[in-house]
DNA sequence: CGTAACGTTGAAGCGTCTCAACAACTGTGG
DNA sequence: CCACAGTTGTTGAGACGCTTCAACGTTACG
């Protein structure tokens, strides 16, 4: 792999901590590829081989059953996914597609988990990694089971305003269709949602939305810590 | 605590490849109490100051946002809850009450994060029961997006089913509020459901079930074990 | 025996989905 | 440069699923 690249991946949360020496035997077990967009990386059901770390691009996460799909995240640099299927020697629950052409590390499973019994710091790592993953799909679980579509785009859109600088401004990081999936509706009901929310100062100009009235959204979306901040 | 109770303690996977030393020195550490029906035993945003396990009875977890309220799961012996929240040394992200007189098993996260560190055989076992519990949420998150409530009623009981011993005939484990909270659903909307299958040959006299007809009914319900099977 | 809790049923309304049509934009090839 | 098809997003109409509210039957319990 490059070396440009390692740097970025030694910064992950999930590997700072960790020995040089056992980074090092753990990233020359590694590959490095580029893939092109709309490709199926690995489908829900097969063995987990490969820990996965986006380098560059974007990866949708996905699921499937009964001639229905539904996108369950998206990951972009500097993130990983499956890593619950590595450790517990199983199968993927998820599928992944790139969105885009996608830089991406693959880590053997077995190298992984090796690493886990080697170096102690790495284990604690893992831990904190896998529990904060836990609590994300709590809050998501919460979000859905709580809250109706329209307050669930609303939510979205004040936590999206707060990661890009919250100042009122924002473009979506995902087209409509994969938004509306992300969030458990159609795309019409979300472009049916956006009308909804415009007497709360939400205004589209395809994928940049301006926020004119926070305070009144805020009234709507009830934000609540315990399912929108993805520090705590 | 009672002696009685150690060994069922010890036997759960997060306890069983712990050394006695270590085991020993949690469980003096920990308090076992008991505790009334419906008393909250702990609410979301509060620290997470202990590990629960319980060892007798059934607790409730459970959800709250903007004046609605959702059951996320159901605890019962001998199973643990919140142990992200322990790991990470964060606020608990669901709120936890007691169904039933409960015994409760409670040790200090303090302690639990200290034998995390001092115990590589309960590290990994830590990591196995965390990427566990990943992998149900994720499951529900699936079943939730993914399937009508019909469905997820028809794949319910044919796990109840497979649960209790595979012969058709069936004992709702909660009342049906609960149920019905367990399904994101309302407690009449359940109750249609169950008319809805009736067809399928699913007969209901309280919270005994019959299904006089496995087949149709999985034929309805579409089973997929990376949703249903709690093993996978 | 009366009260309370639980579950069921009905009617009405809302939210969401489906299907179909259409507009806007994108990239392609002539 | 323009016609073209393909993609993406929007809108409308109708159907469906689900919720709400209210009433009622049943069961459990003091």
């Amino acid at each position: 792999m490059r070396p440009s690249d390692l740097p970025q991946v030694r910064s992950l949360e999930l590997f700072e901590s960790m020995s040089d020496s056992n980074f090092e035997k753990l990233m020359q077990a590694a590959y490095l590829q580029t893939f092109p967009a709309q490709l199926e990386l690995i489908t829900e059901g097969d063995p987990a081989d490969f820990l996965y770390i986006v380098i560059e691009g974007c990866v949708e996460l996905f699921a499937r059953t009964n001639g229905r799909e539904s996108t369950m995240g998206m990951v972009r640099p500097v993130g990983t996914f499956i890593l619950a299927a590595v450790l517990k020697d199983a199968v993927y629950l998820m599928s992944a597609r790139t969105c885009q052409r996608c830089k991406l590390l693959m880590v053997p499973s077995e190298n992984i988990r090796d690493a886990f019994q080697n170096d102690e710091a790495f284990a604690r790592a893992i831990v904190i990694e896998l529990a904060s993953c836990y609590r994300v799909v709590v809050k998501e679980h919460k979000d859905l089971k709580l809250r109706t579509a329209v307050e669930r785009l609303a939510n979205r859109l004040l936590r999206y305003n707060i990661d890009q600088g919250e100042n009122g401004a924002i473009e979506l990081p995902h087209d409509k269709r994969t938004l509306a999936s992300l969030l458990g509706m159609t795309p019409e009901n979300l472009s049916r949602a956006f009308n909804t929310l415009k007497p709360y100062g939400v205004i589209v100009h395809g994928n940049r939305i301006s926020l004119e009235d926070i305070s009144s959204l805020e009234t709507l979306a009830k934000p609540n810590p315990l399912i929108d901040d993805r520090l705590t």
